[in-house]
RNA sequence: GGACGGGUGGGUGAGUGGUUAAUACCACCAGACUGUAAAUCUGGCGCUCGGAAGGGCUACGUAGGUUCGAAUCCUACCCCGUCCA
């Protein structure tokens, strides 16, 4: 049984471990493991693609080992190059200690928080000096490190790559010296990182680590993983109603993917899914709608997915309009005609035009529906702006009471009115 | 330090004096269809004035200049890449 359960956590969801026979020999010791895990304080959101690692992580961890928390606020200067190069502007602490705040509230809603360490890198980074680094640096080659995809890639293609970026996995590696790591994990696109924390570790006298990889989950495009630059992200800590309509729109293709990956449907009920659909004994709409509900209540509850559910067959199944949507409170002044938000900082006024009206335009893009009057104008000559449900296609609208402004089928707000004097 | 090539709209990438608000593709925004899937079709995709026709303004690394007119020519500067040292 145990032995079942271990083969379990080290196959399902796991697209290779380094070195597999060590890593099991480790874990029959009974010996307490120390899991790294790091994440850089410049992002603070974390979606499903994380999830992946930070469920293999709590597994773990229900097996009695610990987590290492590693906030990376020196690599988050440099920027990971895994993936592509970018201009990386230096945060300030206080941003990096709010992210990194953010970061583990989401964090914790996966990984035990009993069984976890945090640690920042400046603990051990702080005092470094140069003669630290070049110890560091002179342990590898340039050629080990062109080696590696994205900087061969980019070298090919005569791309920049910033010497700081070749210093990210020498610093991510000796985070793992300085936690004395047992276990990294990672997305496949982390392998090379790993293996260079593996092979310091090996060179400064610690027992390697070894290195468990997980496939990248691919994003709700269908095509490219899951990271919030490319928006196609799904956040674990999102407003319940996106999270199911995003889960919903992700492609066919990807269902039993995202059943593996990031649910604790049992293997058998995996079996069974990949078969039905294959088979078309079932409609790929519904085993969408399980797969939202599990996630909505994995990171809120059965009853808040229950209610996304309902929202989700309400709104977009059948075209009514949503019920929470945001509010936008307009005071009317009889005598000098303007309109004015009277509740948030902002204010506007509007020009009336004939009788009592006011330009659509105007409106529409005061209360942030449009982003420019000529996109209200294109949007409108479309049929994409409604009032009250409704298409709206006059350029001007006269305003008595509360009344519902939409823009396409997913964004509107409601505008309710105060007579002042 | 030298030689050469390059910097165009969110991305890729055309365009080398007016017909260029700037081809094409992707992304994106809407509409149809629909299962917020896929595929397909349609319209749109700088700001602004106008009901519309049409007009104005801003934009092709930065700053100047030539010209009736510049993304396109000239000058300086900034940035990137390759090669030589």
């Amino acid at each position: 049984m145990e032995n079942n359960n271990i083969n379990n956590i080290l196959t399902r969801g796991v697209s290779e471990i380094i070195v597999e026979k060590e890593l099991r020999e480790l874990l029959v010791t009974g010996k307490q493991l120390r899991l790294k895990m790091g994440f850089d304080p410049s992002r603070s959101d974390i979606h499903l693609g994380h999830a992946v690692g930070l469920r293999k992580l709590r597994e773990f961890q229900d097996i009695g080992h610990k987590v290492i928390l590693i906030v990376g606020d020196w690599t988050a200067q440099i920027g990971d190059p895994s993936g592509r190069s970018a201009t990386r502007q230096m945060l300030s602490a206080d941003e990096v200690r709010a992210n990194a705040e953010t970061y583990m509230t989401q964090f914790f809603k996966i990984v035990d928080r009993d069984r976890t360490q945090v640690v920042w890198q400046s603990e051990w980074f702080g005092d470094f000096n140069l003669a630290n680094v070049f110890d560091l640096t002179k342990r590898f080659t340039v050629a080990q490190f062109l080696a590696r995809e994205d900087f061969a890639k980019r070298f090919r293609e005569q791309r920049p790559i910033a010497i700081t970026e070749l210093l990210y996995p020498l610093l991510q590696a000796y985070d793992s010296v300085a936690i004395e790591s047992d276990v990294e994990f990672g997305g496949s696109d982390q392998k090379f990182n790993l293996l260079v924390g593996r092979e310091l570790q090996g060179n400064m006298g610690q027992k390697p680590q070894q290195c468990l990889i997980m496939p990248i989950l691919v994003g709700t495009d269908g095509v490219q993983k899951m990271s919030k630059s490319l928006d196609n992200y799904i956040g674990v800590a999102e407003n319940p109603n996106d999270m199911y309509g995003k889960v919903m729109s992700i492609p066919d293709s990807l269902i039993t993917n995202y059943f593996e990956l990031v649910t604790d449907v049992n293997n058998e009920e995996l079996q069974d899914i990949k078969q039905s659909l294959e088979q078309s004994h079932v409609n790929p709409m519904d085993l969408k709608k399980k797969l939202a509900h599990n996630l909505v209540s994995q990171f809120n509850s059965q009853e808040i997915a229950s209610l996304a559910e309902k929202n989700f067959e309400s709104t977009v199944q059948r075209g009514e309009t949503p019920q929470d949507i945001p509010e936008y409170k307009v005071s009317f002044h009889r005598d000098t005609q303007i309109f004015s938000e009277v509740a948030s900082n902002q204010e506007f006024h509007l020009a009336i035009k004939e009788g009592n009206s006011v330009s659509v335009f105007d409106l529409f893009h005061n209360i942030g529906l449009v982003e420019s009057l000529s996109e209200g104008k294109r949007l409108l000559s479309q049929g994409a702006l409604t009032v009250n449900g409704e298409p709206y296609s006059s350029s001007l609208i006269e305003i008595r009471e509360s009344i519902i402004l939409g823009r396409g089928r997913r964004r509107f707000i409601r505008l309710i009115t105060q007579t002042m004097d």
